[in-house]
DNA sequence: CGTCGCTTTGATCTAAATCAAGTTGAGTGG
DNA sequence: CCACTCAACTTGATTTAGATCAAAGCGACG
C-alpha cells in the first residue's frame, strides 16, 4: 500500500535535516555527481514547501504523489502538475519556491539540496545539461496544460487527464487515482462536479470502468484519443 | 516606425541562412560564448516557425512582437506568449520547437543555431546556466499563465494582461499594443468580444484610456493590482 | 473618399458553475 | 465483526459568466 512508511524514514510534516539516513543518490542524477539524498515522508495532505518559501531541497519521489500549486488570495487553487514515483520535483534556478507542494497521499521522497546540485552543475556540465532538460519538460507539460486550461471542453480537458494518467500510472490497464475529485478539478480548471458528471457520463457510455470511485480502467482509449486532440 | 526593416536584413518570411549579415553577439549570452547572430526580418502574421518543427535557431527580438502558440486540430489557437524586443524564443533543449511561432507586426530577430549554443553550453558552464535561467523564467510565466487561464475571471484575466504589458513595453506611461483583440483573446483564454467588453468597462471606469484602441494609458494601476490579486 | 479589417456593442444562448440533496464506502470504535 | 460516521462522490435543479451570433462604428490605407 503507498501509505505505508519504511522503517527508515520519519513521519513529520517537515524536514529536519541531521536527524536522516542516507540514502541512495538521486536517480536520473545518478553518478553525475556523488550527491546524498535524504528520505523522508510526509503524511497526507502535508505540506511539504510553501508558495514563495526558500527552496532550500529538491525532491524525488519514491512512493506516494504530490500536488504543486498556486493560489488566489480568496483561495481558488490552480494545480500545475502532480507528482508521481520517479518525479522530481521542486527544482528551482531561483531561490525560492514558484508554487506550494502538498502530499495528495503518505508520501516518501528522497531529498537534496538545492545549492550541492547548483555546485555539481557549476563544475559539471553533464549535471547542468539534466538540470536544464528537466526544466524544459515541467515547461512542455506547461505548455499542453495552458492549451488544455485556456481552450479545451470539460469533457476534452478529462479525456487528457485521463490518458496521461493512464500513461503514468497505469498497472494491467488499471489505474488507482491517488487525487480527490477537487483535485482533478483544481488541476483541470473544473469544479469537482464537473469532474464527476464527466466520469459518470464517459462510465455511461462505456468508455471506462469504475471499481471504486478511484479505480478506473480505460476501455476505449481511442475514443478519448479523438476527444482529447 | 516598428514596421521598418534595416537595410542590412532581408524581410521575407523564412530564413535562408547565408544569405545574411552577421551582427552582434546575442545579448544576455553575449561575452559567455563568441556566437555569431544573423539579423532577419519576418512581415507582419509571418510564420517564424510551425509546432514540431526543428528547433534548428534560437530568436531574440530586435524590433517587433511575436506570439508564440498552440493549435487543435480544429483551429482553437493558445497563445503562450508573446515576446517584445530583447525577448529570446524558440529555445528548446529538444530538437522540435514544441509551439509554433509567429510575427505579431514586422519584427526583426537576431538568430543563433541552436547547435552551436548548445555546443557552447556544452564547454562552458556559464552558458549552460544562462539556458537554464532563461527556460527557468518561461516556466515561471507558464505557471502564471496557467494560475490565470484556470481560476481568473474574464476581468482579472484582462487586469493581469494590462499590468503585464504595461511593466514590458509602457513608455511614459502609455503603452502601444501590437495585437489584436483576437490575440489577447486567445492569449487569455476568451474571445475577442469578451477582451473588447473588458477594456471598454475600464474604461468607462476610468481605469484607463484610449488614444486609438491599441494606445492605452493606465490611470489606476492599483485598482488592476486589486482585481489581478 | 471608398473599402476592408478591426473593434465595439447588443441580443441571445449555453456550458459549466453553483446550490442542494442524496448515496457510497472507507475507516473507527464499540 | 458490525454499526456508525464522515468525507468523498454522484446526481439533480437552477443560475450565470462568457460564448456565440449579429450588426454597426471607426479608422488606416490604397
Amino acid at each position: 500500500m503507498l501509505t505505508q512508511s519504511t522503517s527508515l524514514s520519519v513521519s513529520i510534516n517537515r524536514p529536519t535535516p541531521g536527524a536522516f539516513v542516507p540514502s541512495k543518490p538521486f536517480s536520473g542524477l545518478a553518478g553525475l555527481a556523488g550527491l546524498i539524498a535524504t528520505e523522508f515522508t510526509y503524511r497526507k495532505d502535508g505540506e511539504i514547501y510553501g508558495e514563495d518559501e526558500p527552496a532550500e531541497y529538491i525532491y524525488q519521489i519514491v512512493r506516494g504523489a504530490v500536488r504543486t500549486y498556486k493560489l488566489l488570495s480568496d483561495g481558488r487553487r490552480q494545480i500545475g502538475a502532480f507528482h508521481l514515483p520517479g518525479d522530481v520535483f521542486g527544482l528551482e534556478s531561483g531561490t525560492k519556491h514558484r508554487l506550494a507542494a502538498e502530499a495528495v497521499i503518505d508520501t516518501t521522497v528522497r531529498l537534496v539540496k538545492r545549492r550541492s546540485l547548483e555546485q555539481a552543475a557549476g563544475t559539471d556540465v553533464q549535471v547542468a545539461h539534466k538540470l536544464w532538460t528537466m526544466t524544459t519538460d515541467d515547461l512542455k507539460h506547461a505548455e499542453e496544460h495552458m492549451l488544455l486550461l485556456g481552450r479545451k471542453s470539460a469533457m476534452e480537458r478529462v479525456a487528457t487527464f485521463l490518458l496521461e494518467m493512464d500513461r503514468r500510472l497505469a498497472v494491467a490497464g488499471m489505474m488507482a487515482l491517488p487525487m480527490c475529485r477537487r483535485d482533478i478539478g483544481d488541476y483541470l480548471g473544473l469544479t469537482l462536479e464537473t469532474v464527476s458528471r464527466a466520469l459518470s457520463q464517459l462510465n455511461d457510455e462505456g468508455v471506462l470502468g469504475f471499481s471504486g470511485a478511484r479505480q478506473i480502467v480505460l476501455r476505449n482509449r481511442q475514443r478519448l484519443r479523438n476527444m482529447d486532440i
